[in-house]
DNA sequence: AGAACAGGTCAACAACTGTTGATATAAGTC
DNA sequence: GACTTATATCAACAGTTGTTGACCTGTTCT
């Protein structure tokens, strides 16, 4: 037993969480089950289940160790943009399937009550209220959007798959998306807005 | 038996399929049972099934009749930022949660291996490709982030519920999603871009 | 040695899922 | 009346699922 280093003992606990890390960042919450994630570490069900109390906190546990906020807002304000959407594109949904992006989570076990639930509340503490504070923005509005531009890629191009969003051009979809996102960060904290008429936005067709 | 007018008889077919849609637009894919959805009509469990071979097929079938893309592509074309941000905005997901609008099906019943191998050709075939016709676009690339902004919005918005989304004012939010919308529209159909760096997009926060 | 305790296993529970075979009921056709 | 077809039901299957109680096995502390 050394003194000073740490003891880095990996316990079986860390492998239960880092299996269904691995688990919920690739399947549904509910299409997951719990003898799948005690058959990767190789020990029983019951123990994965007794190790967080119940598939619902294990699966808080998961997201809250994968969707932390300094993974995405480390670098420089100016680069956000980029790094943002490099998050999403950075691994490519078929060739890199074997890898796992921090976001891919929150993509992949949507949609059941008690997922949605858990996801509600750490989305936001996460990943949009440090995007807002980030942008020293009052509102926490454009924030969502970036957020549901992000959210939505990321599930057309990894949980769909659609086409046009996988084979594109991984650069030239880079840009775009980053002048979409940089074109939020840089919207105006705009007030309630009074009487403003809903205001049709035009399509100008040639740019 | 009038002999002009079509018969308009509601067979128990046609039934099962509205209650699935329901049941489709407002949980999961894997959350949603042919037991609800039987007792919702009032019929046995057997009968929903048969009626349509399989939940996969019966899936495909509400997924097919709610998106329809004549509901999103009929206005002229300059409105079509509007009318689609419309659409996801339309519904207040707390206040008018009875009522379904046609995208709710395609958020909320995403992530599980059936409803994704499911929805990938029909959201490309009913939305993305009239989508990109509309707009004249070779590209579907474009037509492609515009779906996942909108895709994004509505699952933070009536999915996870999302607060600075679902309590922010109505017009605001239609016009900051609007121009998103707007821009990307405008999107040239830029060619596979040779050799242009992935060109940091700054963010500036003062507009 | 003996007690205490975390780490881990085993078998089983009750509830649920989509699916299927056998069967009834009713209407329309020959 | 007999035969077919669509409509619908019943009961049950086989396979899941999360969860629980009882038990075993080492280690550590006293």
């Amino acid at each position: 037993m050394q003194r000073e280093s740490a003891p880095v003992k990996i316990t079986t606990r860390d492998r239960i969480l880092n299996a269904a890390i691995a688990r919920f960042s690739r399947h549904s919450y509910e299409a997951t089950g719990l003898r799948d994630i005690a058959a990767d570490v190789g020990i029983d069900v019951a123990y994965v289940h007794r190790s967080f109390g119940s598939k619902e906190r294990l699966f808080a546990a998961a997201v809250e160790a994968s969707l932390q906020p300094e993974r995405f807002f480390a670098g420089a304000k100016a680069d956000l943009a980029t790094d943002l959407t490099n998050h999403v594109l950075a691994r490519d949904p078929v060739r890199d399937a074997d890898e796992i992006a921090p976001l891919d989570i929150v993509v992949h076990s949507l949609s059941s009550p008690e997922a949605a639930s858990v996801l509600r509340e750490v989305v936001v503490r996460n990943f949009i209220t440090p995007l807002a504070n980030k942008l020293e923005m009052s509102s926490q509005t454009p924030a969502s959007l970036i957020a549901s531009l992000l959210l939505g890629v990321g599930i057309l191009r990894s949980v769909l798959g659609v086409a046009p969003l996988c084979d594109a051009d991984r650069a030239a979809l880079q840009q775009m998306l980053a002048e979409q996102v940089a074109s939020l960060c840089a919207a105006k904290p705009q007030e309630p807005q009074v009487a403003a008429a809903p205001a049709s936005v035009g399509v100008e067709a040639e740019a």
